[in-house]
DNA sequence: CTAATAGTGTCTTTCAGACATTATTAT
DNA sequence: ATAATAATGTCTGAAAGACACTATTAG
């Protein structure tokens, strides 16, 4: 299985000679997730890309992962190189999927594996943020990680407590866990139905608070809390 | 927590210097799936080891990717090389989860990449297969990747026709469709109940065909197929 | 008051879970 | 007939979907 090892002798493409490594490139590209409380909007974070290929273009942030480093630390690594964002500032981390074309990179044969973080809105702001819904066009393959992997996170809210917790924050309003859901599924659910779903989240708390009002009027929202 | 999981972010040793690439290696290695409609087990494809480390013990069948090799093309090259399946009987592959725990291979870190593979059980006839639900002791970390997997593949039955249509073959009967799904997720579903799911699945048919009776008598049961 | 926003009650449909009952076969 | 195996009917409860209605605020 691994490089010291002899494969069976056959020509195969791709095949791995002991001793003579020779691996793709493995970069781990970040889905840096940024809820804008105020706005409701769940914003994507890209960097400018600054060198050859793409100069110039947006990007996802990433970073080729280092000898023995781990998955999440590359992906903070890339959050706080590529967009600024302090490490602290990152809430959580996850795995979505592997891109395994081997042109999807001009330089060569390159794996990107697509994570998730979640970020501390109040110490991650920055230049870049697209809505994820209305992501401009990106380098490399990147319009195709983030349509495929925006489904996997809109099957990850409400399942997974330790994203929703991150993408949310600590307390958050019934309008916006509305806001998040829709820009996450692209369908915006019914207030009763969301309630009921957030009731059976585990370690979710609906509150007796009401946030403040709104400028325009209106019955404030009721909060809801993390307990734990 | 699963490492497939999300997880929060907590302290982090180790940086990477830019410029200077030193990644780990990238090892795939495949839960390679195999269903015997006989006894109707789902039997996994595990190789013994032929060299240090673990020299001697069972391990998920595996290989190093190569450069620009596409994953698929290395489980395919792993199923044939650990298990002596040849590459026609792969029916399918497709990615489960990533494994990055740098002290998980003793040789150096290695990054792992679990794949899962279907395969023809008329063409992969073999030495070594145990069934999914008493795999033995495996080197590396693989009896954890084997855990984690487990729990993915079930969620995957029924939900996936790629994998399920693998798995099954193109035609089965309900009482095969009862043990794989057991095998799977750990669960014996009553035959109304998954009757009712099969009818849901897409492509999948129920025909008013009856398979052979069994040598113990009983009414026959029906035959499923795959349309398309 | 009205407009704006949010919460609640409830009906419907879908789906999973759990049987009891009926059907078909070998011996 | 009896045992073995499988299919079917049906009841229950959980959950999602859809909507009407009520509640609370700013102006």
């Amino acid at each position: 299985m691994l490089s010291v090892e002899a494969e069976p002798v056959g020509a195969r493409p791709g095949q791995v000679e002991p001793g003579h490594i020779e691996s793709s490139l493995v970069s781990v590209d970040v889905l840096a997730l940024r809820f804008d409380a105020g706005s409701g909007a769940v914003l994507l974070g890209v960097s400018r890309r600054e060198l050859e290929p793409f100069l110039g273009r947006d990007a996802l942030p990433g970073v080729l992962l280092g000898r023995g480093e781990r998955l999440r630390e590359a992906a903070v690594r890339a959050v706080a190189g590529k967009l600024g964002v302090p490490e602290g500032a990152v809430r959580a981390t996850g795995q979505l999927a592997t891109f395994d074309e081997p042109s999807r990179d001009p330089r060569g044969p390159t794996l990107s594996i697509a994570l998730w973080a979640t970020l501390d809105p109040a110490r991650s702001d920055g230049p870049r943020w697209a809505p994820l819904s209305a992501v401009p066009p990106l380098a490399f393959d990147h319009d195709r990680i983030v349509a495929d992997c925006r489904a996997l996170l809109g099957e990850r809210l409400w399942r997974d407590p330790v994203f929703t917790a991150g993408l949310l924050g600590p307390e958050f309003t019934t309008a916006q866990a509305l806001d998040a859901t829709e820009a996450l599924t692209g369908d915006r659910p019914y207030p009763a139905n969301l309630g009921r779903l957030m009731d059976r989240v585990p370690g979710l708390r609906r509150t007796e608070q009401h946030a403040a009002a709104r400028a325009k009027g209106g019955r404030p929202p009721l909060v809801w809390r993390w307990e734990g």
